[in-house]
DNA sequence: CTTTAATGTGAACAGTGATTACTTTTAATG
DNA sequence: CATTAAAAGTAATCACTGTTCACATTAAAG
């Protein structure tokens, strides 16, 4: 009788099987709104097994520990940024200053709409991943740097961009600039009355006019 | 006779008078060298207390709180940063972009320097401080930028650089090219085997070229 | 001197990640 | 179908974190 009350009750909370089903999957998704609300270090097990409404213990089932967890919604992160950076790079009809925009354009509004996560993915932590762990190197860093590097040689083979520098150093300077503007907004060392829309035309104009042949 | 050798044995391990004279400087001192050389994660009460031969609650006599003792060890890390950056804007008998040059060096020399450091100054850190303790915002921030301010205005006015764009725009748009270089470069997003001073160089020159008259 | 204020200590507390022995549930096998 | 083996979740415990508090010690002021 008290069983069954307490049974219910539990039903209620978890409202799933006792199992969980797919525990796994929702620690990331939860991880990652965690993330996205309060910061990265706010992503604590207790959170965690508040949130999904098992115990704090319940997590090393399926991850090693708390870094591979996090490791993993690393992976999550750069998969999604990819789906927005990638396909901007196949816009063939658009000419190369006008994707090299958008891409600009969209890896800063990534950032402040994930400011959180974009620290994550861009942040010190990845150095160490990177050492340790070869498969986010090699898949997802290089991928993007790899479609920036290829629009980069566009532009210098139409003889927009100057030839005379490494296309990889061209790429890593355009790659520095965009990343200055974006990482120092979402910190908020950039005053915020002013208009940060208009401080991007500025410094995407001055590196295209300064790249220029 | 037993308690002799043990203040004997105490004097050594302390090797000072046993109120430790000025244990405030020496926590903020010793916290900057654990910052240099294990990181800001590396700072904690137990660590300092051991190096410095105390119990970690001495902390509580001089700072409110771990919080408060990291606040003013920023404070300490502004001012050996500007002393680095402020004399520059000073030597008048070097052009302008000479100066702008050696702005920029030595921003990115100092951060490979403290690359720990720097993180904690520049990053989100910062922004929380900045809300509640003025000081900080007022004194240097305000103060490291105005000279970059002057030094931009002077470029204008000399027809070295663009006009049409307001000085403060121009400002952050080459703080945050420098910038975006040397957060990406000691948080390993650069590839070592790349040389970093040719990309600085590469970066410098689409800069100033870009925001020619 | 004596008193008072400043300074350092050790024990406690709640929170963190992690490990362990244990229980419960699922799935596979005879 | 029943039994067994594997998978998944839990509670207790540990070492560590920052913090607080009652207490002890030293320095300074009267």
């Amino acid at each position: 009788m008290a069983k069954c009350i307490i049974t219910k009750l539990i039903d209620k909370c978890k409202s799933k099987t006792y199992h969980h089903g797919n525990l796994k999957e929702e620690l990331l998704q939860e991880a990652l709104k965690i993330i996205q609300e309060d910061g990265v270090e706010a992503v604590t097990l207790q959170a965690l097994g508040n949130r999904l409404g098992t115990s704090r213990s319940a997590i090393y089932r399926h991850f090693s520990s708390k870094s591979d967890l996090m490791d993993n919604v690393m992976m999550y992160g750069f998969e999604s940024f990819d789906s927005l950076i990638t396909p901007i790079f196949e816009l063939k009809d658009k000419d190369v200053i006008e994707r090299l925009n958008l891409m600009g354009k969209t890896y800063m509004h990534f950032a402040i709409d994930n400011p959180n996560l974009f620290r994550m993915l861009f942040g010190e932590r990845y150095k160490d991943l990177r050492e340790d762990n070869c498969d986010l190197n090699d898949e997802d860093q290089a991928n993007g740097y790899h479609s920036l590097i290829n629009l980069i040689i566009e532009a210098q083979e139409k003889n927009i961009f100057q030839k005379k520098d490494d296309a990889l150093v061209i790429t890593q300077t355009v790659h520095a600039m965009i990343h200055g503007l974006t990482i120092l907004y979402i910190d908020g060392h950039i005053d915020i009355k002013d208009n940060i829309e208009n401080v991007y035309e500025v410094l995407f104009r001055t590196m295209t006019q300064g790249l220029k042949k």
